[in-house]
DNA sequence: CGAATTTGACCTCA
DNA sequence: TGAGGTCAAATTCG
């Protein structure tokens, strides 16, 4: 998969600033700044998203590419309670292309107002898990046969925190939001979905990343009028279309930086010379 | 009054 | 058989 020698270090020196900032961001929160905080992440956002380019234009990105490494569905379920997992249940035809995010409310607020209209259409409580899992689909399903589905759990750690999974594409009108299609855009080519089961890709092609509304990738978007004590309303969708978290625990009184993943990240900067090892090992394999 | 939500029942799969 | 996912009638909302 190679042959792009300067990119790797392109790559590794990108992701040694990435470190270097994130050190910066710890020491600017502890230092109660979430002003410059929040500038940092920008930079860092950014950082990753030069990271993210280098590694696809090596085609490091590749679905094909992911090894056989075992990693259920329920491993990426945060906390989880340990539950079942959610995905083993699978219908025969049901989308098999799908992708999670983790996003953090603010409090009071609709928790996830991704800019697509859903409707819901049920809740279960599910086994392990403190909170029931909601069930969307597009509003479009019956007039234009929009497939499009979501399951929004509140994650038991934290309950402003939620666990979104979205399955298959919007074929709708809303298919064209910018939001969906700069999604849609990120996740299609590289195919940067969890891909359930073992079973054959091809009936399930068409099933491709559905809408959300990354207000920026990687960007932090306080929520309209948070103050000091806004706690991040951080739709922050991963490149890989997996779950990262960054998210801001101000209001608790520490302000601090949890990222998901963080064992990963760690061993992502150590083995910088061979970034996306881990990533498919680690991240990419979900079966 | 139409659209959205709620919720118990049913379906599918492991 | 149990658990997740979906259906659809009843209810609520705007």
């Amino acid at each position: 998969m190679d042959g792009c020698g300067g990119e790797k270090r392109a790559l590794a020196s990108e992701l040694a600033q990435v470190q270097a900032m994130v050190r910066e961001l710890e020491a600017r929160m502890d230092q109660d700044l979430p002003a410059a905080a929040r500038e940092l992440c920008g930079e860092l956002a950014s950082s990753v998203d030069r990271s993210i380019r280098i590694a696809r234009a090596c085609g490091w990105y590749s679905p094909g590419s992911r090894d056989g490494s075992p990693r259920s569905d329920g491993a990426q379920h945060p906390g989880g309670g340990g539950g079942g997992n959610a995905q083993s249940k699978r219908r025969k035809g049901t989308p098999c292309v799908r992708t999670q995010v983790r996003v953090a409310a603010v409090q009071d607020m609709a928790p996830l107002d991704d800019g697509l209209s859903w409707r819901k259409y049920g809740q279960k409580d599910i086994l392990g898990a403190m909170y029931p899992r909601a069930y969307f689909r597009c509003t479009h399903r019956n007039s234009q046969g929009c497939p499009a589905t979501k399951h929004v759990q509140r994650a038991d750690g934290d309950p402003l925190l939620y666990d979104v999974v979205y399955h298959g594409a919007h074929s709708c009108a809303q298919a064209a939001h910018p939001g969906a299609e700069h999604l849609r855009r990120q996740l299609q080519p590289e195919g940067h979905a969890d891909v359930e089961q073992s079973s054959p890709l091809a009936p399930e092609a068409e099933c491709l990343q559905a809408g959300l509304e990354p207000v920026a990738p990687y960007s932090f978007a306080p929520a309209p009028g948070a103050g000091a004590d806004f706690v991040g309303y951080f739709p922050l969708l991963s490149p890989t279309g997996l779950e990262w978290q960054l998210r801001s625990c101000y209001a608790a009184g520490g302000l601090g930086v949890g990222m998901d993943y963080e064992p990963h990240f760690e061993e992502f900067y150590k083995n910088a010379t061979d970034p996306f090892q881990w990533e498919y090992s680690d991240l990419y394999a979900a079966n």
